[in-house]
DNA sequence: TAATATTTTTAGGTAAGTCTAAAAATTATT
DNA sequence: AATAATTTTTAGACTTACCTAAAAATATTA
């Protein structure tokens, strides 16, 4: 039996979210993303769990066993270079590509995903700067932070983003923020953490603090 | 709401078998071809019937209605445009196409496609020869005939297939039959209707009718 | 044209993936 | 530690897209 579409989004957002913490996952988190109720989560992750993707003890949350890990960064795989391949080789821009890469990350063909990478000579960023697994599964190291942590008055480079919505691409790109853009933290403002910041030069600019968590730096 | 994976197989099925006769289509031609069951397939008339896709009277048989005609035909054009990607990108064999494009046509994004059709350059026809249905459903005439047609004597070029099955075109490739090749009929057999075949001025090769039927020549 | 064979539909079920409402467990607050 | 609030699970339903078995309609043959 191959796995469904829902298995495959129900992995990559349990993926996602065991990136940025070393919890367990909460069902109401994955409901959120899913944006499903709480009970549909508790059916899958159940069903998930049957199968050996994740281990998962009732009302104690849920972490991906390494088959499950394997499975979600086989889907962020296709994913992200699916994005490549929108916008370097279909002109599309960085903020059009997710949805369609969201239908595309479903493709079933290891052959078509390795000639897809080799066309796009092997990209190790997707067009929001996020890492792309190799065949094995393995991320690349690119070493960055988010601008919400860079020290005032070191320079660093825009490298990525942490977060392809739509509206948040679009105000990067409303306030210059552009992928190899240089940032400079001049303050941060303690009443709202709102920053104030020099890119490639120009007169300083402010950001709200939300913004700034969800730009990734290399310094 | 979108339509259904299984409601655009039965759209591109029965699309498919208006093609080939003015008939309407039978349940059972339908089942076979779906690999459903009769009585499957006989609930799905009933669902499209009611949207409004189909022209459907019980034991009567089916036919597009000229809203589901272009959605098939939509279905058709990615479906072709995503095998001239994978051949000529991706650099599959046109035998190995078939399965994925099945995948790909899915894909929704109207956009995509036709930024896919500029990249290809527009192709007229995908890699067996089949027509590209254009943005407005409209079929290029290609203006072919089935080489179990062909006088004895004229030549013409293979310009396509009639079926995309991966054993009918590895038998080709076997044979040396290639789009572009020139093919004259030197003979056809009475008792079998097999066919001796001269294939770009090398010896005659025998062929049998089954094959010539589901190739393609336009003179 | 009557009997027989074939095709198609209906009736009743199943599995996947979702939902709402209510119950149970956990966590936070007095 | 008891109570309240929140989170999670269970119970029971629904929809889609299938299935098998039986009934009904149509087509074929004698
Ligand atoms: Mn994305
Ligand atoms: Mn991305
Ligand atoms: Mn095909
Ligand atoms: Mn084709």
């Amino acid at each position: 039996m191959a796995i469904s579409f829902a298995e495959e989004n129900y992995l990559k957002i349990i993926f996602r979210l065991s990136e940025s913490t070393k919890e367990d996952i909460s069902t109401n988190a994955i409901a959120e993303l899913t944006q499903n109720k709480a009970a549909s989560v508790t059916d899958m992750l159940r069903k998930m769990s049957e199968k050996g993707w994740v281990n998962y003890q009732k009302y104690q949350g849920v972490r991906l066993s390494s088959l499950g890990e394997k499975l979600a960064l086989d889907i962020v795989r296709k994913h992200r270079l699916w994005e490549v391949f929108l916008v370097k080789k279909m002109g599309f821009n960085w903020d059009e590509v997710h949805e369609i890469a969201e239908q595309l990350e479903h493709i079933e063909s290891e052959e078509l995903i390795d000639k897809l990478d080799a066309f796009l000579d092997y990209p190790r960023s997707d067009p929001h700067g996020d890492p792309i697994p190799n065949k094995d599964g393995i991320l690349p190291q690119l070493g960055y932070v988010s601008l919400a942590n860079m020290p005032i008055g070191k320079a660093g480079n825009l490298v990525g983003v942490a977060q392809d919505s739509a509206v948040f691409l679009q105000l990067l790109t409303k306030l210059n923020l552009r992928l190899g853009a240089t940032l400079e933290i001049i303050e941060i403002n303690a009443f709202d953490l709102s920053v104030s910041l020099r890119i490639d030069n120009n007169p300083p600019v402010l950001i709200s603090h939300e913004v700034a968590k969800n730009v990734l730096v290399k310094r």
